[in-house]
DNA sequence: CAGAACCGTAAGTCACGACTTACGGTAAGT
DNA sequence: ACTTACCGTAAGTCGTGACTTACGGTTCTG
């Protein structure tokens, strides 16, 4: 149930800021910390969470620690929302066709 | 940012049931509570959840209230992780191409 | 070999959100 | 009209998780 990690680490708004950040551009952690209004260990605990939810990888430069974007994450979460995707459009079709108000 | 309401409704494991359940049948706010483990009123306060975040729509049958799929929570939140789908292959690409290890 | 820089973890505090029971409101049945 | 069925909201309780400060560990630098 990676996915489930995945939007649980993804609900929490700090998180989210660090992911984009991420995203945008691979940074350590006291540069991820810099622009947000949290301490650097609370930033460190987020990116933990991000980590095993396979969101958000980091490999060591010296006494730094290099976190960048990791694709698996979002990949378990994308195949979980497309389930529905199919789903709604499949067994669900009928039920839906007759009321339809959309 | 409706796809934050979206992530934050999904990340609470009742809600993902009740999102479910209704995707794979449209049902009543009773039905969907004889399957869950809580009380009457907390399925819907957390079809509240689930409503203003676009994931799921009601219409009234008689005294029942049916709740079934509503696409555009899904959509919204679809949008949003495309978005790093993209840029994560785009602007970032020759970030990761260059310390890769994957 | 200090000292500094960077980071993760531990422990403790505090707000928020997921529940409960109680209540009121509307639509159907007799 | 009265009762029953179904539902949403209000108010209050309680656990969880997002923070803090304090600490220890590792890697460069002088």
């Amino acid at each position: 149930m990676a996915y489930v990690d995945s939007l649980v680490a993804l609900a929490d708004p700090t998180r989210r800021s660090l992911f984009e950040a991420i995203a945008a551009r691979p940074a350590s952690v006291k540069e991820l910390a810099a622009n947000l209004p949290i301490s650097r260990p609370a930033v460190s605990q987020h990116l933990k969470v991000l980590q095993n939810a396979d969101l958000v990888k980091a490999h060591a430069q010296g006494t730094r620690r290099i976190y960048e974007l990791d694709r698996r994450g979002l990949e378990a979460l994308r195949t979980y929302l497309d389930q529905f995707w199919t789903d709604a459009l499949g067994a669900y079709a009928a039920e839906v066709a007759r009321r339809t108000q959309t």
